[in-house]
DNA sequence: TGGTTAAATAACCGTTGCGTAATATAATGA
DNA sequence: TCATTATATTACGCAACGGTTATTTAACCA
């Protein structure tokens, strides 16, 4: 489970990036997100993405505080960036598209 | 296996977008470029694709033509746009970081 | 027709992934 | 030193995935 594209493809690990692309995180406080989940549960996903590049760590006592390292996701960007020759038309018209899909949701913080 | 993220997950998947970039294809051609799958798991991976609305498919005679269908990556691109702001600095910042990476395996002209 | 070609579906199988409970590791602090 | 806190690792069950072979569906054509 080294990729990147991986890592992304669970929906859990996808909302712990959401999490931490707002403010870094300690490895319980992004648990306490998923009350589902058991710590080791929890402990392993982010096992994942730590093994992908998507997230850093650094130490402070004895928590882990987990951050988003863009690395891997500039490398998933590259991957899409690709295709937008294939889009519509240009960015603009690329956001009327989504909106058009309803998929203006980002806007308020939900999970999937 | 509805979601985009998922479909992208395998690396055969992402092979078969790569050659539909190229140009459409019928599936059987597609078959043909990954001799060591048989019929059936092509026509599989094919119909996760379908699913997550990467491709388009039309009918010919007896031959389906895949095609590139641009929503779902449209999708995928809001996905990832949205940690654009935490990346190094504006694009030309990325490109420069993805160059020091090695990670020019699309692109030809993408030297310093 | 019947035979051929193209692709999808069905049934099955080994591997992997996500989840769990139990345990281990490691730093804190009384 | 010892109990507590925070996190990771281990061991294991089960469902889903990617692959296979066999079969089905459907269009073409002699």
């Amino acid at each position: 489970m080294t990729s990147v594209f991986a890592a992304i493809a669970d929906p859990t690990r996808r909302a712990v990036l959401d999490l931490l692309a707002r403010r870094p995180r300690a490895a319980g406080e992004i648990g306490s997100e998923f009350p589902r989940i058991s710590q080791p549960g929890v402990s392993k996903h982010l096992r994942v993405l730590r093994e992908a590049r998507l997230v850093d760590v650094t130490v402070r006592a004895q928590e882990r505080i987990y951050s988003i390292k863009p690395e891997g996701l500039a490398e998933l960007y590259e991957w899409v960036a690709k295709y937008q020759a294939m889009w519509p038309d240009t960015l603009s018209a690329l956001e009327r598209y989504l909106d058009a899909r309803g998929a203006g949701e980002k806007a308020k913080g939900k999970k999937r």
